[in-house]
DNA sequence: GTGACGCATAAGTCTGACTTTTTGTTCCCG
DNA sequence: CGGGAACAAAAAGTCAGACTTATGCGTCAC
């Protein structure tokens, strides 16, 4: 699934990193390189590099004769797909799949609207197919197969807009979708309405109606928001 | 403005970022970590740290027995703070802009709709006042002014709408509306309807009208999109 | 033509020494 | 007693060099 432990480097981020969204060190804390090196049995050389890159994601700061800070949560690099796994893998998972979709409800319908008018025709087969197989595995506890379609589905959507700022979100809504369907126990069988939208979705952006894919994707992510509400109360 | 050139590195990725998104490496182009330390004159351990910083970007890739090599621009990192300013700042202004402004169009409607309902009293009060600040600004070439205050106005709204996502594209919509203030010739004056509106805007979400915050956010945004494709013709 | 072997290569890792910046303390003078 | 200057310590930053490891590619045998 994700990048496993690239290097040393990349296996003493994959143990901080986490812990550090996680929250484990407070905004404000200070860590030593030489004892982070010290801690994880990597020279000082890999911890600097491992430092550096949480500092490319606003993680941490660090300064000479200080150390290591944490930074507050709200500098957080959030749109980077590694912290964004870092914090669904984290215990807050609820509030950050949530603060997600409510960004899906955003973009995806005005994504939509421009698949409708953008998508070239080998766009509009793969979307219909992945509808159809969306179709396919909706009955009968099949939600692996359903999650692979509905992902490809909406990362077809994405990329047909046209845009690269919402393409560049098909990760997200990957990360979204397969966070809901593993760890929130989502129903035996995926709601049937969604389905049909879908299909109703491939049918609009195909026929270049622009609108109705539009309000046809509001309908599904606003769908999924209000199933994320009935999980985990809100207020 | 950003950040000066933190240490040595620093100054390396300044140069080295945006030569990459500018695409003066082609994609599939390799680097050979030796090459560029010796380009920068700097030592290996810290243009190690430097191509680091660019991995985590996903502008590049380093794998052993081949060197560094660039990612196609279809799996940067796009929403990297960093990244948008060096694209900015390089030749593709105009596309970039525009992808940006469209993502406006799709988050902020919403994020103003949100922020009716949760903006505090507080952030109500530092609503009105920008606005009249965007207003005092609006005439007599006093440009600077009011990008200070527009700037500040949808850094509140986005923080007022309460989701986390939406709060951190503050630092995006402050860099789309420095560059469209300072390289496109935007026209002396501000666009007198654009201005009414932010006023209009603070008034609906001191009131809670949330429909109403959209609409009229949606206006604006749309209205910046209309104004670039007015200085740059697009299909 | 195909597969296995080996070599050259470039990244990866580690160590140790040195530099630079910054903080906090101390101490002196007003 | 207060303030400022000098100083010392601490941690990151930088560098150079040696060694390790993986791997693409060419070679050679079959």
């Amino acid at each position: 699934m994700s990048t496993p432990g690239r290097g040393l480097h990349g296996r003493v981020l994959e143990s901080l990193g986490p812990a550090i969204t996680a929250g484990e060190y407070p905004p404000g804390s200070v860590l030593r390189t030489d004892e982070l090196a010290q801690r994880f049995e990597v020279s000082r050389s890999v911890m600097r590099e491992a430092v550096r890159v949480l500092e490319s994601m606003h993680l941490v700061e660090s300064r000479r004769r200080v150390g290591v800070t944490v930074r507050p949560a709200n500098e957080w690099n959030v749109y980077d797909p590694q912290v964004i796994r870092w914090r669904l893998a984290g215990a807050d998972r609820p509030r950050q799949l949530r603060s997600l979709t409510v960004l899906r409800c955003a973009v995806e319908p005005v994504a939509a609207g421009l698949a409708a008018k953008h998508a070239t025709a080998e766009q509009c087969a793969e979307l219909t197919e992945c509808a159809l197989g969306m179709v396919a595995n909706s009955r009968g506890h099949k939600l692996e197969g359903y999650l692979v379609h509905d992902v490809a589905f909406h990362r077809i959507v994405l990329n047909a807009s046209g845009n690269e700022m919402f393409a560049r979100l098909g990760d997200v809504v990957a990360e979204v979708l397969a966070g809901r369907t593993h760890h929130q126990v989502m129903f035996e069988d995926p709601d049937p309405a969604a389905v049909t939208l879908h299909v109703q979705v491939a049918e609009a952006v195909r026929a270049g109606d622009a609108v109705r894919a539009e309000e046809l994707t509001r309908e599904i992510v606003v769908g999924a928001l209000q199933e994320l509400d009935i999980l985990s109360p809100e207020s």
